[in-house]
RNA sequence: CAAGUAGAUCGCCUUAUCGCUGUCUCGAUUUGUCGGGAUGGAGGAAAGUCCGAACACCAGAGUGCAAUCAUAGUGGCUAACGGCCAUCCACCGCAAGGUGAGGAAAAGUGCAACAGAAAGAAUGUACAGGUUAAGCUGUAGUGAAAUCAGGUAAACUCUAUGAGGUGCAAUGUCAUGUAUACUAACGCUUGAGCGCUGCACGUGCGAUGUUAGAGGGUAGACAGCUAAAGUUUGCUGGUAACAGUAAACGUAGAUAAAUGAUAAGGAUUAAAGCUUUCGGGCUUUGAUACAGAAUUCGGCUUACAGAUUUGCUUAAACA
RNA sequence: GGGGAUGUAGCUCAGCUGGCUAGAGCGUCCCGAUGGCAUCGGGAAGGUCGUGGGUUCGAGUCCCAUCUUCUCCA
């Protein structure tokens, strides 16, 4: 697995996200949140679907939303390869950021390790 | 020089690595896509959604009257506008300049707390003048306004002009899925009701009907979707807004929503320190705003670190 | 993307057609009553009327701009 996060491995199907939020189960490195649901998508060759989310209550402008989102998947990208290559059953994921405050690269970055360094351990214990 | 005033322009840059996304192209392909190459990828406000349009639909958006809403000196510009330009008047400012919802009170209705004799119909008190006599005349006192048929229209209203409604979540095609089902009322060609404010007329639709209630299903793709009343520069006309003309340019299209992250260097600037040939230079630590396209344009309004630049004004005081 | 509403005391709300010092209930504080507590009675404090302009003699109220919060739509 690459460094890569193209549209494929974006989570946007509205009734799997509904379904996600609803059956799904979270873990948490504050300020970051995951829910994550195991499921199976039509094309084999996706092992994983992504989203990330930042609250438009914690942040009002749509500059430092966008931002925090950027930083999020850029997190997600350069960790992905690092914890996901022995995971073998296909999962959706949600990444949330529920903290109030701005944030930099080097954090999320931290925290994003620990999330999903978690969440790894989680399901191959399974 | 300083203070002020009215504008105009810009609003961090470069490189490397790893990524995101549109278009073109080559190759592969299980027709879902994948890989290589080339080339594009946020703003002056993209914001607020306050106006005006384009465009689309509403069973033909029809006519008249009314209601409602908007605008309001005069003239012009514009596709249009509640925008812009010019100008008159009023107010503010020493001035440059700024602000103005600036039509009508002899069409009518209403309103004016407190104070005051009196706020629309009555003239009181004191003083002075004056007369045959008389609130007949002036002044004082209350108040924002006090004798004149006044003020108030960002009170109703009148006048003039304008406005059909809904908005790209419009709309069309395809795919998936379901309930032309259930309940109540009315009606079935002698017409229930509908055509997005009311009434009248006209006209059209209407039985697999209309209205209401409760409920079921989908929520994916493609088109709309980016070339436009376009931008820059010059010339001509015009006081100006603007118009005409010539040349050049060809300018984002995402959809849980792209335009980013990291590193290095530079730029501007603040504070502190060192230094100086008083122009500045060096080091350290910071700071670099407001803010993110969502159908597209023209405006308005609001937010904004800092930088550049042009015109104009300056009474008094100080140098 | 496009509509609609809201903001007044610590909380929940009034305030009608502009007019004197903006009210009510709950809560807070003080006093009384009780051996004490609650209930009860009396009194007091507490308001940039979201913010900034304008109209007016005078604005919570009328007009404009702006901010906050809530809500509807396929």
């Amino acid at each position: 697995m690459s460094f890569t996060y193209p549209k494929t491995e974006k989570l946007k199907s509205q009734k799997l996200i509904e379904q996600l939020f609803s059956e799904g189960k979270s873990i948490s490195a504050y300020p970051l949140r995951m829910v994550y649901l195991q499921t199976n998508f039509e094309d084999d060759n996706i092992r994983f679907k992504t989203g990330v989310s930042v609250s438009k209550r914690n942040f009002k402008n749509a500059v430092d939303r966008n931002h925090i989102k950027r930083l999020l998947r850029e997190a997600y990208r350069l960790n992905k390869s690092e914890y996901f290559n022995n995971i073998l059953s296909s999962y959706a994921l949600m990444i949330l950021y529920i903290g109030k405050d701005g944030t930099d690269f080097d954090s999320v970055d931290k925290k994003m390790k620990d999330l999903l360094g978690a969440f790894s351990k989680k399901v191959s214990s399974l």
